[in-house]
DNA sequence: ACAGAGATAAACCGATCTGTTTCCTTTTTC
DNA sequence: GAAAAAGGAAACAGATCGGTTTATCTCTGT
């Protein structure tokens, strides 16, 4: 049996630097050096680096999870505060160090044949995303909430990206405006 | 003297491969096969790879110019009209077979380091791009030009980064709902 | 304590990477 | 038409790529 926790620390080394360095230029020595471990224990627990990339893929989607959206969920209470509280949480996100953008769209820009399981890993994601949004915009009662999910989906990935290009967060505020812009319009009026 | 047009082939060329498979995942072997030129040209017009890279980005910069904001103008006459036009414009190009997304946002993706000139490249076209929405924002009397450009801007990103992993334009539909709402409200209501 | 599985470091494999060099042919220029 | 510049094909260099193999060592279960 492989000892506890190697993989999961792999995984961990790995998501690390193909976020900041990107895929094809993070090779399977660097990752390997950089977790302490031989190279046959990391083909031992993947077969491959596209294997180890998909894995990195899956674990930080719950990485994702635990971080982004439990902040959402402590950073507000009502259906709709927590609405706006995803930009509040993307900007502690951005301002953090270790921001490179999101690993999902950094992945489909490196490999764009749509027949690479990492489209579809990354397609998941947005739509585990955009699902989020849209229970919240049920609960919150709004008049059209498939439509305020993609709404509030494309206002949080455009602050990412323009966070990851333009190295400043302020994008979040604006993209937090908009939103609440579209709250007012589509919510009935809470007293 | 060079033969004339041999460079922009050259060039021509790379950002297509750089679009489609990424920049570290194409080789300047790929490259200077496709252009039909040999190394020793190649290398004879561009220093370096990362040489190439950067002329390449600035070219499709013009390119982008061209294409896109000509577009833009082609579609709408008033300046109301063509802030919305930016995301007709954005459609038909998340439409096109050779759609990979923005090449400013994914060259970031895979140089993350804040002293590698492709990142000041890529912050200029955004800055470009944002000028542009500024003006026609201006021109079109909004109450706060420089928010309204800020906010344009965004949903054009998002549009872009959601058409690149979903594969689906229909993103700019939504982007472009988002901007008619708010050119209602910061712009003076036009008869 | 002993067998077997897991891990390690290192050598090794063939392919590919960026970039240079060589030799020879084509094109430009005056 | 001749000198000079440019281009082409291919070999070459050194490094790195993803991945395998070998020999040695360290755990673990019983």
């Amino acid at each position: 049996m492989p000892r506890p926790g190697r993989r999961d620390h792999i995984i961990e080394v790995a998501i690390e630097l193909f976020c900041k360095k990107g895929f094809h230029a993070t090779g399977v020595d660097t990752i390997m050096r950089t977790a302490g471990v031989s190279k046959k224990t990391l083909y031992n627990h993947f077969r491959s680096k596209d294997e180890l990339i998909l894995a990195s893929l899956q674990q930080y989607d719950g990485v994702f999870r635990n971080n982004f959206m439990r902040n959402v969920e402590r950073l507000a209470d009502t259906p709709r505060d927590k609405l706006l509280a995803i930009f509040d949480s993307a900007r502690n996100w951005f301002d953090d160090q270790n921001f490179f953008g999101c690993m999902f769209v950094n992945v489909v820009g490196e490999y764009s044949d749509p027949t690479n399981p990492v489209r579809e890993v990354s397609k998941n994601f947005k739509q585990m995303l955009r699902r989020y949004m849209y229970e919240l915009s049920c609960e919150a009662g709004a008049d059209d909430p498939d439509k305020l999910a993609d709404e509030i989906a494309i206002l949080l990935e455009g602050a990412i990206v323009t966070a990851q290009v333009t190295g400043s967060s302020s994008g979040a505020e604006t993209a937090k405006r908009i939103a609440t812009q579209l709250l007012e319009s589509h919510l009935p009026t809470q007293n």
